[in-house]
Order: structure tokens, then sequence, then C-alpha cells
DNA sequence: TATACTTACTTACGAAAAGTAACTAAGGTA
DNA sequence: TACCTTAGTTACTTTTCGTAAGTAAGTATA
């Protein structure tokens, strides 16, 4: 096996967006900043992986965190400038799946 | 832990670009038709993994297999309309690797 | 005839990641 | 003191991945 042959800023950026969840997590930041929990119901993940992938979305520079000590205390999850530059990208995967998704393949 | 509120058209394609190697699969035949150990070597994915990748995207639709029985036989993979037509979205993620991954990032 | 070569896979198996559920920590409330 | 909320973490099982070796079909070579 050789080694890839491809550009690695792409690669890269492939690689973000192919590991599980993390797509979702950007596309659902997308309608704003918001907390933990939010996320956890509104795309299906378990608070186990959703705060692993945060964690490596923001050092990925994608997600920014930030605590809002009320009570119960508030923490708050939003894209960066980075994050909000994917949503063109989000935009085609919307069009795609409206286009060429059937209601059987959801099933 | 609750059932997601997304729509589950876009859900099914987030679910197909982030299986790992999917995505990368794709982007290499939109170059064009190619046998199976072009696209083992050029995104250096290993063939029990690209069998498998290739075998479910052809289930999707979005692959398509051919014969040739030629010496050695040849058998070329190809994107079907419906994977032609992920072209835009890989676009905005080459795009979007080229502003915001940084040389520092693919280390 | 037997050995080797090519492509396109498949199988076996240890390692890594994901899924589930229960648990913890910090702060406030009854 | 006991309990509630959010935001996680831990423990454990199941699934997926990665590596390497093996197989099958069809030539070509010794």
């Amino acid at each position: 096996m050789q080694k890839s042959q491809l550009c690695p800023k792409f690669e890269k950026a492939m690689s973000i967006l192919s590991k599980r969840w993390t797509g979702l997590v950007i596309y659902q930041l997308l309608s704003g900043p918001q907390r933990f929990c939010t996320i956890e119901s509104a795309i299906g993940i378990s608070g186990r992986l959703l705060s692993d992938r945060l964690k490596h979305l923001e050092e990925e520079g994608i997600v920014k965190r930030e605590v809002y000590p009320e009570t119960p205390i508030r923490i708050e999850y939003s894209l960066t400038e980075k994050g909000l530059a994917l949503q063109p990208l989000m935009k085609e995967l919307e069009i795609w799946s409206q286009n060429w998704v059937t209601s059987e393949d959801t099933l």
C-alpha cells in the first residue's frame, strides 16, 4: 500500500468531515450558538461522543466554547469564522440530499 | 438520549460522507473512471476497506462497476449521475481546505 | 506440465473507535 | 440534608478499522 497522492489540505479537511458526528455537530451549530444538551438531543448523539467531538472541533479552531456562570451553569458552543466558512459546503449537501436521497433510502 | 430532529435525507447524506474513506473514494472517482488498484494507491486505502466502500457506494447508487474481460482483467469503477452530482460539494471542500487548513494542520 | 504473474478481491485477527448506561462534579434550591 | 440542573466522565460491550496473508481466475513463462 502506498502513501496518498492527494493534496494534504484537502485530505485533512475530509478527515474532519468524515469522522462520525462532526459534520452533524457543525451543521447544528450553523443555526446558532447552543448548549451541550441542545446539540445532544438535536442530533441524537451521546454525551460521551459529543464531549469528544466538541473537544476536537475546538482544537481544530472550528468551534469555540463559552462559559456563562448562571444558574444552572450555561456553556455555549458556537462556530468560529473557520467553522462558519463551512456553510456553503453544508448548503451543497442539503441540495444534493434533496435531489438524490429518496425516502426509501432513509429507511 | 432522544431521536434526531434533523431532515432524514440530510442525515442520510451526511452518514454516507461521514463514513471513513467514502468521501475520498468519491473525490478520486471525480477525476474519471478507474480501476481498483488505482484508487487503492491514489488515496492510500487498504484493499479490504476499498472493497467494502465500493460495495456500499454501489448499493447507494453512487458508484457503478464495469467488468472488461481483458488480460489481465480490468474492472472499472465510475460515478453515476448521483455520484457526479457531488462535484459542487467537493469543490466547496477544496475551497474551504485551501482557505482554512494551514500547513501545520496537516502535520 | 508446473510455476509464476497479474488483478481483484476475501479472511483472520489484534487494535481502535463507537454505543449504552451509570456515575461524578459544581452550583443552587427546598 | 436531600435533591435538582447542566455538563460532562467512566466502565463495559459491540462494531469498525488496519495490517497482512491468502484465494480465485486468467494468462504467460520455464
